[in-house]
RNA sequence: GGGCGGAUGGCGGAACUGGCAGACGCACAGGACUUAAAAUCCUGAGGUUCGCAAGAACCGUGAGGGUUCGAUUCCCUCUCCGCCCACCA
């Protein structure tokens, strides 16, 4: 008969619930581990890639648990956001309402998975308990001068009539509603972290090791930090105006390359020389239609468009030649000066645009048979035609180069990053409203701290069209202003959800402290996260962000530490048919209906074994089958290990038989505990568990082996818990022992036991097995010679030949290379 | 275009630091139990060739080369796939 889990389960996160067996307390009597899976957006249906995320987190949980650490493992809702308001818009449901549904039910949702989270510190970003704190922490960065407006081209997505920071618009469409993006230009709240550029890059090196070393890279070019040079380029035009032209180069080494100048067309020098611009209609036509394109029209663009700046030339500092200035829109205007010297013999870009352009190509790096005739050469190099400066490597040259631009007075060295500073203000209702105020006579300010939260109003409609509801809500935009009194606005703008999920695990902390965001005590008591876990997708922003964030709260001095999050574990995506599980291709397998049919164990348990943690998983329908049946295995053990199957064996056997299956235990408890703690891999942490499983249903001495058959049940029962933590309960209730599993103790493993007395070793000849022997636990290589060489086989193989080289790697292989 | 990964049976995947490739699971085949089926338990299996059989030989970790007694693992060249960034000067 199959276990019923149903009951089992039901009963074990009852049980779990009233006994509080996962509260996390604030004691010294053991270590502390702090374990945090992302906080889940609640859009009211869990999907496989939560059960996925927080089935890693349980099992780490439950693993440090038992090994006695004291385990701080928190779950809250990221819950402000646009789905809860376009929920209003198309349901007429308030975006309150509807979050705290959606909560209500994913909450029971995680609740039927069995995950051993401590309840009492959940928290929700979209109550203003939790929000004040967003505001709190705004006007703390805006007396730090790290908070500023400015108006800027941003963003703009027509259809959620919001704006999108850079890194949520993704091939020209937003990254939530999918629809194509425009400009516009729009006064902005931003946060200046870019201020943080080099402490970011810095932590990194902190993480090594740590962090998965795709998100390091991809963090490290996210920032893209660049040392090179700023040179100016006199520009000389008709009447003899003249104007400097400031570009930005990592190659100062080739500025003797320079043949021509592009400016972006949106560069600032083109309507200032309207006048002297002798083709200025011509540019304006190209001008507006770089506009029109996106940047992704842009950059795919295979061949390079350009107009030539009619009138307008340079002075290449170097050498004093004169060349001409084109605008092309492969020159990005937000990135460096917006304008660049060309070398085409050195950049594949500017060669394709000489190409097109009929510009000239000098070669002024010279590498082993290199050549500029046919492409660009990018690589180091020797300097050639570049006067004092021939002779030198490419690394030498640019430091020289530097030194002399330096002298001469017409460059510096400088530091060129591609992050920007972090937009956060959204013209829409559901999320924490920004707590400023625009007085007429005082400017703009903050409100006082004691007027905090800025609370949302509910009060408001949702029409989908326009501006944000909370410009309409005249009792939210009519107030005070904080200095002198005197009737002010309200800004209506709320802040990026972004913002929410930087700090919220400084908040389980001390989740339910009115007076500050979170005690400094408890903070640091917690901190850091000691392994977080979530998707790769989040690489870039929620996890810059949140480190930017912790790095400010470390200023503030309310943080010690200065990294978040120590480990972290990017999990894969889970598919169907080799692509993401998604609503619209219609291959979402819900988590209920493998819960219903066959229990939250098993979901567990196979989401976990069929894949490793940061792998795509594949989900299969007969895998699950497999892992229910592995289950039903292992309750059905209780039945083998009262039988008695093999009367006629001597005790001599017994004993044998006895010791081949503890030896496996130890060393089955060695290599879970191992690829839980070290490698996080518990596809084969479960596979081994199996073997020992399998290796106790062909042992046929249970009842006459003095216990060691219940011994070695037990322990799989202790293995197993993190993973199926129901099932484990039960059984252990079943035998008789006490207290609960989860609270039980990890096994430890005995080394000794480990070893076998007898190893079999395969024996090569000239790289290809040819036999085994069996040696004694640490022979010499002697006697492991002799054994080889007399081995039967062996001596069939070598007889008549010469023995060259013997080699024997210990406990491991033999190999005879013979003549 | 740049950065970072990856490629192992019919499938998911395993293999410590260069040491028996394919653990474990799925699917499959055979057997036991059963009136029968399901479930369960047991057994088998990378490929090719030879052999009645026990077994044997050769090939085999995307392709080609290299280092080594020995390479899925290290080095070089190439192909394909995935992810992230993207004309980043």
């Amino acid at each position: 008969m199959d276990y019923n889990f149903k009951e089992i389960e039901a009963y074990w996160q009852k049980e779990w619930e009233d006994k509080k067996v996962f509260r996390a307390t604030q004691n010294d009597k053991c270590e502390k581990f702090y374990c945090l899976e992302m906080l889940p957006y609640p859009s009211g249906v869990l999907h496989m890639g939560h059960v996925r995320n927080y089935s890693l987190g349980d099992v780490l949980t439950r693993y440090y648990i038992m090994k006695g650490r004291n385990v701080l493992h928190p779950m809250g809702w990221d819950s402000f956001g646009m789905p809860a308001e376009n929920a209003a818009i198309k349901n007429k449901i308030h975006p309150a309402k509807w979050t705290k549904q959606n909560i209500a039910q994913m909450r029971a949702q995680l609740k039927s998975l069995g995950f051993a989270y401590d309840w009492e510190r959940e928290i929700a970003t979209s109550d203003p308990h939790y929000y004040k704190w967003n505001q709190w922490f705004f006007i703390k960065m805006w007396e730090q001068g790290l908070v500023f407006r400015k108006k800027a081209n941003v963003n703009w997505c027509p259809t959620c009539q919001t704006v999108l920071a850079n890194e949520q618009v993704s091939e020209g469409v937003c990254w939530r509603c999918k629809n194509p993006t425009q400009h516009k230009e729009l006064e902005q709240w931003f946060i200046k972290i870019t201020d943080y550029s080099d402490k970011l890059l810095d932590g990194l090196k902190e993480l090594e090791g740590k962090w998965p070393p795709q998100v390091i890279s991809m963090q490290k070019n996210w920032i893209g930090k660049s040392v090179g040079a700023e040179v100016d380029f006199e520009v000389v035009a008709g009447g003899g105006k003249k104007d400097a032209l400031k570009i930005f180069t990592t190659r100062p080494d080739t500025l003797f390359g320079v043949t021509f100048m592009v400016v972006a067309p949106e560069h600032p020098i083109i309507k200032k020389f309207k006048n002297e611009i002798k083709n200025f209609d011509e540019l304006e036509k190209y001008i507006k239609k770089a506009a029109s394109k996106t940047n992704i029209e842009r950059s795919q663009a295979k061949e390079k468009t350009g107009v030539k700046i009619e009138g307008l030339s340079a002075i290449n500092p170097a050498n004093s030649k004169e060349i001409p200035i084109f605008a092309a829109d492969y020159v990005l205007t937000d990135y460096g000066t917006g304008a660049i010297m060309a070398v085409p013999g050195h950049d594949q870009r500017d060669w394709d645009f000489a190409k097109a352009f009929n510009a000239p190509i000098i070669e002024v790096i010279k590498g082993e048979n290199s050549s500029v005739a046919e492409a660009a050469f990018e690589g180091d190099g020797k300097l050639v035609n570049s006067n004092q400066f021939n002779g030198l490597a490419t690394d030498e040259g640019i430091k020289e180069v530097i030194r002399w631009i330096e002298k001469e007075g017409f460059g510096k060295r400088t530091i060129n990053y591609k992050f920007r500073d972090w937009l956060i203000s959204r013209q829409r209702y559901w999320g924490t409203p920004i707590p400023m105020v625009h007085c007429k006579k005082c400017g703009t300010l903050p409100v006082n701290l004691e007027d905090l939260p800025i609370v949302l109003p509910e009060d408001v409609e949702f029409t989908g069209e326009g501006e944000s509801p909370l410009k309409k809500n005249s009792a939210f935009v009519n107030t005070k202003c904080p200095k002198c009194g005197a009737p002010a606005k309200r800004e209506t703008d709320t802040m990026d959800t972004f913002v929410d999920s930087s700090w919220y695990f400084l908040r389980y902390t001390d989740a339910h402290n009115d007076k500050e965001p979170f005690k400094k005590s408890a903070a640091n008591f917690w901190m850091s996260v000691d392994q977080y876990i979530g998707g790769i997708e989040h690489a870039c922003m929620h996890l810059i962000y949140s480190r930017f964030w912790y790095k400010f709260l470390h200023d503030l001095k309310l943080v010690k530490n200065d990294e978040p999050f120590i480990n972290l574990l990017t999990q894969g995506m889970v598919t169907l048919g080799g692509v993401a599980m998604s609503k619209s291709r219609g291959n979402i397998v819900s988590p209920d209906e493998i819960i219903s049919k066959y229990g939250a164990d098993t979901a567990r348990l196979f989401i976990l074994f069929a894949a490793p943690p940061q792998k795509q998983l594949e989900w299969s329908a007969d895998g699950v089958e497999g892992s229910w049946r592995f289950l039903n295995r292992v309750w059905r053990l209780v039945e083998v290990i009262d039988t008695l199957s093999d009367v006629k064996a001597d005790q001599k056997e017994v004993d044998f038989q006895k010791e081949n299956l503890l030896r496996l235990m130890h060393k089955t408890i060695k290599k879970v505990s191992a690829d839980i703690e070290t490698k996080l891999q518990f596809n084969t942490a479960i596979s081994s568990i199996m073997e020992l499983v399998n290796a106790l249903y062909s042992y046929k001495f249970h009842v006459r082996d003095g216990g060691v058959s219940k011994e070695v049940y037990k322990n799989v029962l202790l293995l197993m818990a993190p993973f199926s933590p129901h099932l484990c309960e039960q059984v252990w209730k079943n035998l008789g022992y006490e207290g609960f599993i989860s609270k039980g103790a990890w096994p430890e493993f005995d080394e000794k036991m480990i070893k076998d007395k007898i190893v079999e070793i395969p024996v090569q000849i000239n790289a290809k097995v040819r036999g085994k022997i069996l040696i004694p636990q640490g022979a010499g290589h002697e006697e492991v010679k002799k054994l080889a060489l007399e081995n039967e086989r062996i001596q069939s193989y070598i007889e008549g030949k010469e023995i060259i080289k013997f080699i024997y790697i210990e406990n491991k292989i033999v190999t005879l290379v013979i003549r």
